[in-house]
RNA sequence: GUCCCUAUCGUCUAGCUCGGCCCAGGACUCUGGCCUUUCACGCCAGUAACGCGGGUUCAAAUCCCGCUGGGGACGCCA
């Protein structure tokens, strides 16, 4: 092992994979990638009630389609599995036995229902007080033999526990604030400090980055480290993310799976950008390149103090990466809008989307938003819609469509640039207002009012299927 | 209730370490305008904040104290 910093994620399975996680697993991941040190993925499946296979399955796969990846973990292995906690369960006894025979643990014989009975009985006294393990166990070594038992951490009772936050600054926390925590549950399943410690001590954690609510922990870790007679890693401490009126970020506040903004055709690269962002800055810059990210990162710009999601501003941060091709560039915005465009029209003419997929870029805030934008080139006929229709194409302002039909009839060449040259130079001598004639050919060659520009669209479409179109437009208002 | 954390525009933030360049800068949102064949992009402009109260100082967003607000935790959850 060399002075490498060796990060981790570690997510429980108990749900999606969570934007606030992805935030912490992004700085691990930057951190891991800045200094060439390693990031390690490991599962917290401890608690049986809520942890599944599917649910790790959709972190994997959601920190995939991120570009989080990681050196050592689950699927990738490494030298320091298994990587999920479940599967670690001797290795936790094991180091649960050395603190009780070291005296830094005990065995705590009371049933769950004797500490309900005291916690009830303390509250019935007093509502407000807070209920503590009263130490039944502490200092007894007359244990029953064959009744179940917990592994409790005997912390001082006096004095301070410390360490140094790279985000907080220096903490220290009285010990009397503390209690005796259990360690390991009855069934021989670690609880989250014992779990958490033993595997950053096995897996040679240097740096322990995760959420701020996860801070209320590290001072017992710290003591576990202490007793198990090992250096402590450093701990940087992120601020939450909460929802719009500072509550838990939930539902209701926007998507919060990351599966969610992946299937609703929003980059990865512009989700990590504003995630990055968050909490953490990096002077008046907001908009980075991943390898920006990497190069620039750095815990001391991390900011302590929570902040509310918003999805307005991640979606305006992701626009500034869909827009801008020095960011993605046209071949990738392709492939990435290619499974919407499957969804929406099946097989179709990637060469021909490819052409207008530039043009649409900076009208589109998603992948998804890109794809609907080409109905027009994909479908046999555009979808009108009807507002357009009805102002463009069944009123006068279609008057000048059959004489436009007729100019373009008389053109060899569809280009762009040709196009617009011939059809300017026609509506100055007629002293016709451009507007006048490229509305309603939008309107008959897109179906709306809204779209890329007229002669780009022309190109596009080719000779046939603009005649085709305009033909169609001017029987409309005939047959009206 | 107890312990811990935190406090600049509605939101993300710069500035705070080393007080004056800050009657506080950037971005998102919103409003107005310009550009333009539409929309979008782009460009220009505008609205909007140092939580409150005391100190210290010639001078405080920046230092000190108090208050208040917000958050986390107090589980055989993580």
């Amino acid at each position: 092992m060399g002075s490498k910093p060796r990060v981790r994620f570690a997510p429980s399975p108990t749900g999606y994979l969570h934007i606030g996680g992805v935030r912490t697993a992004l700085f691990n991941w930057l951190w891991a990638r800045q200094t060439g040190g390693s990031f390690v993925l490991r599962i917290e499946d401890t608690d049986g009630e809520r942890s599944t296979p599917e649910n790790e399955q959709v972190i994997l796969r959601d920190m995939k389609w991120l570009g989080l990846d990681w050196d050592e973990g689950l699927e990738v292995g490494g030298e320091h599995g298994p990587y999920r906690q479940m599967d670690r369960l001797e290795i936790y006894t094991e180091f649960a036995n050395k603190l009780v025979d070291s005296g830094a643990a005990y065995r705590c014989y009371a049933t769950k229902e004797e500490l309900d009975a005291a916690r009830a009985k303390l509250k019935a006294d007093n509502p407000k007080a807070q209920f503590r393990y009263p130490g039944w166990w502490r200092d007894r070594r007359d244990w029953p033999a064959d009744k179940p038992y917990v592994v409790r951490l005997k912390v001082p009772t006096d004095g301070y526990t410390t360490y140094e936050d790279l985000v907080f600054g220096e903490q220290r926390v009285p010990n009397s604030a503390q209690q005796d925590v259990v360690i390991m549950r009855s069934d021989g399943v670690p609880l989250y400090n014992l779990g958490c410690v033993v595997d950053d001590l096995t897996m040679g954690i240097t740096l322990v980055a995760r959420g701020r609510d996860h801070m209320i922990n590290t001072p017992i870790q710290v003591l576990l480290y202490q007793a198990l007679g090992y250096d402590i890693p450093q701990f940087a401490h992120l601020p939450m993310m909460l929802g719009k009126g500072g509550a838990k970020l939930s539902k209701r506040h926007g998507a919060v799976a990351v599966g969610q903004y992946r299937d609703d055709g929003v980059p990865a690269q512009g989700l990590l950008n504003y995630l990055a962002r968050f909490g953490w800055s990096y002077g008046d810059e907001e908009v980075f390149a991943m390898a920006d990210l990497i190069k620039k990162f750095s815990w001391d710009r991390c900011s302590a103090s929570d902040g509310r999601f918003d999805p307005v501003k991640l979606t305006a941060i992701a626009f500034e990466h869909l827009k801008t091709p020095a960011l993605i560039d046209d071949d990738a915005y392709a492939t990435h809008t290619d499974p919407f465009l499957r969804e929406m029209f099946g097989d179709y003419d990637a060469a021909l989307v490819a052409r207008a997929l530039p043009l649409v870029r900076p009208r589109a805030r998603t992948y998804r938003e890109a794809a609907a934008a080409v109905d027009f080139l994909l479908l046999d006929e555009p979808v009108m819609e009807d507002k357009a229709k009805n102002k463009f194409l069944l009123t006068d302002r279609a008057q000048h469509l059959p004489a436009l039909h007729a100019l373009l009839g008389a053109q060899t060449s569809f280009e762009a640039a040709h196009v617009e040259t011939e059809v300017k130079a026609w509506a100055e001598r007629d002293a016709i207002k451009l507007g006048a004639i490229a509305q309603p050919a939008r309107v008959a060659l897109t179906g709306r009012t809204v779209s890329p520009g007229l002669f780009e669209l022309m190109e596009l479409l080719g000779r046939e299927r603009t005649l085709a179109r305009l033909e169609s437009a001017i029987a409309m208002r005939d047959e009206s």
